[in-house]
DNA sequence: ACGCATAGTATGCGTGTGCAAATAATTCAG
DNA sequence: CTGAATTATTTGCACACGCATACTATGCGT
């Protein structure tokens, strides 16, 4: 059990960080790849499995976007090009999420963005 | 200098943190206060300082919120009687803003809440 | 006094979000 | 096999946010 201030003190820390970063990260890959920091997290989760196919489901498991903002994500990510959505045979509720040729450079190339903001700014902001 | 991917780690672990805590504490403090977070925070800045003005400025240096949110954040709470907005007589272009009576109550309120979410989700997603 | 650059706030606009309800597909009881 | 309960995803809606801009008030040079 902590101590009342002393979790004060963290979540203030917390806040403070993520929001930095958040902000920086936000209007880097915005303006230099047209992401929204959602969209890039998406795409790079989808990458790291990109062999297999990914269902809506398994994705927002790990991620912190509600289920509503995954799908429009995903939507805003397709109509880009970036992903296809395809129906899952098995089970035709369930929709599989695959990234294309298009999506896989532009996460390449905002991944270095990424890379290099939380370089620039999360030491910065260091609990 | 930090690796990469020890960088990478510390981000997704902040990002996980961060958001687990965020959402709980934006539905509890909605949900029982009728309190954004951020209406909440701006509410807790003020408070510490109750004995005197502050201009909205002031408020806006420490806060992660931009200009134009907190203009609105403080008019929220204005039109929600917790807070009053005066005009500052040495330089009108400044607003000073002050908390009332029921703002003291109402935050006085929120901060159990605000305390209890954080001693529960903020240790589990500790890092 | 006048105009011009600057500071402090507020507002128009578009966007992303979460919640709750709707839709679509599957499973299971009887 | 039919209808209720369940799972997967999408959509209607309202809201808070950031950016760029507009608006008011100071300060200063002339």
């Amino acid at each position: 059990m902590t101590s009342e201030p002393a979790l004060l003190n963290r979540w203030r820390t917390l806040l403070a960080s993520y929001n930095a970063v958040a902000a920086q990260l936000e209007r880097a890959l915005q303006d230099a790849h047209g992401l929204t920091m959602g969209e890039f997290e998406t795409l790079d989760r989808l990458v790291a499995v990109s062999c297999e196919k990914r269902r809506m489901q398994d994705l927002a498991a790990d991620m912190y976007l509600s289920q509503s903002a995954l799908s429009r994500t995903v939507a805003r990510l397709e109509k880009g090009g970036l992903v296809r959505r395809t129906l899952c045979e098995d089970d035709r509720r369930g929709v599989f999420v695959t990234v294309t040729e298009d999506g896989l450079r532009r996460h390449a190339d905002a991944r270095v963005t990424h890379r290099a903001i939380l370089a620039e700014h999360l030491d910065a902001s260091a609990a």
